[in-house]
DNA sequence: TAGGCCATCTGGTCCT
DNA sequence: AGGACCAGATGGCCTA
């Protein structure tokens, strides 16, 4: 027989522990979308039910189960059970559990929520941001990888960011649709004003490497912008010469999610240490249509920085050395319009 | 309607 | 004992 009493102790445990009920219900974020209250609702009927099931079942089968340990099948004294007796589930040890477990369940929800909010800081430092569409998680990490190879060849070779390798490299390993998006962020990036700045700092030499990325360059800033998020199957850009298994290996296993599985290890060349760009905090004029074209800033910056070409391009405040254009874009363009032509999946044929 | 993505709950394991 | 981390399960939302 359990005498223990349920202290006052546990009560304030209970009492805190049970603040997401108040919480939960008054939106603490303040920006809760009303699917995030939606599932809170249905949370709290799952909360609900969970406890009812431990609170009567589940307790009383596992004080059942505690009664018959001694016995044998037959009535006998079976042997004794080894390892650590099985305490009993009184009602405040059930308490208790049940407190544990609402706290333990807050707990993994802000540890899930700083996980998003770190993966959302990640997205927008990649080359193409939006508010509103953003990049799953997988294909956030998958770029962000790709991203810190692509740009570690920059330095390692000197590659142009403009370059289709770049864009090849970046692209590696994303799905269609990611690398639609990238490509497209990449033609807008490149803005003959940003290039002219590139062969100003780098010289001639540089200069004849983009003469690749002046082909690709978006004819004029405020043209059409890229369809993310409105894409269609016959507007899907095919990377011509990429290596990806799942693009030009038709028997390579493709994942479930329908992005293409990634192919071993991408082993950057990278033989720099603590020569990334500073983060930038989004300008408050980031619209849901912005595209900020990190990828020629970050690159330039890290060009002009290895290659010791000083002098300041800016002063801009967040970083000394770039300071990234934003294109203010409209929303329903066909891709086809500003794609490269190396890319436009008409001159690929099907892969 | 199926599939992809996501948030949340949950139990297990490890560590302090 | 309790917290952090992890992975599986579940169910909702969205889109093709």
């Amino acid at each position: 027989m359990m005498t223990k009493s349920f202290g006052k102790s546990d009560v304030n445990e209970l009492v805190s522990s049970l603040s997401w009920l108040e919480e939960d219900g008054s939106s603490q974020d303040g920006d809760e979308s009303p699917e995030m209250r939606g599932r809170n609702g249905l949370t709290l009927a799952s909360r609900m039910h969970s406890c009812t099931e431990l609170g009567s079942e589940d307790m009383e089968e596992e004080e059942e189960e505690e009664d018959d340990d001694d016995i044998g099948p037959n009535g006998e004294n079976a042997p004794k059970r080894r390892g650590p007796k099985k305490k009993k589930m009184t009602k405040a040890r059930q308490e208790r559990f049940r407190a544990r477990r609402i706290k333990a369940n807050a707990r993994e929800r802000s540890r899930m929520h700083g996980l998003n909010d770190a993966l959302d800081n990640l997205r927008r430092v990649m080359p193409c941001y939006s508010k509103t569409q953003k990049l799953s998680k997988i294909e956030t990490l998958r770029l962000a990888r790709n991203y810190i190879w692509a740009l570690s060849e920059v330095l390692e070779s000197g590659q142009s960011p403009e370059s289709h390798g770049f864009v090849e490299m970046l692209c590696k390993g994303l799905s269609q649709p990611t690398s639609n998006l990238v490509a497209g962020c990449l033609q807008l990036g490149s803005s003959p004003m940003m290039l002219n700045k590139l062969e100003e700092k780098c010289g001639p030499g540089l200069a004849a490497v983009t003469g690749q990325a002046h082909t690709l360059s978006f004819p004029s800033p405020g043209l059409p912008s890229p369809p993310y998020g409105s894409l269609e199957a016959s507007h899907l850009l095919q990377i011509k010469g990429f290596k990806g298994p799942a693009y030009d290996n038709p028997s390579s296993t493709e994942c479930s999610s329908g992005t293409p599985p990634y192919d071993g290890p991408l082993t950057p060349p990278l033989s720099i240490s603590g020569n990334f760009p500073l983060k930038q905090e989004p300008s408050p004029h980031d619209s849901d249509r912005n595209f900020s074209s990190h990828v020629g800033h970050h690159a330039q910056y890290l060009s002009s920085h290895h290659y010791a070409s000083a002098g300041s391009l800016t002063g801009h405040q967040g970083h000394p050395l770039f300071q990234p254009p934003r294109f203010e874009l409209p929303l329903d363009v066909a891709f086809d319009s500003f794609a490269p032509s190396h890319l436009v999946p008409s001159q690929m044929g099907s892969i």
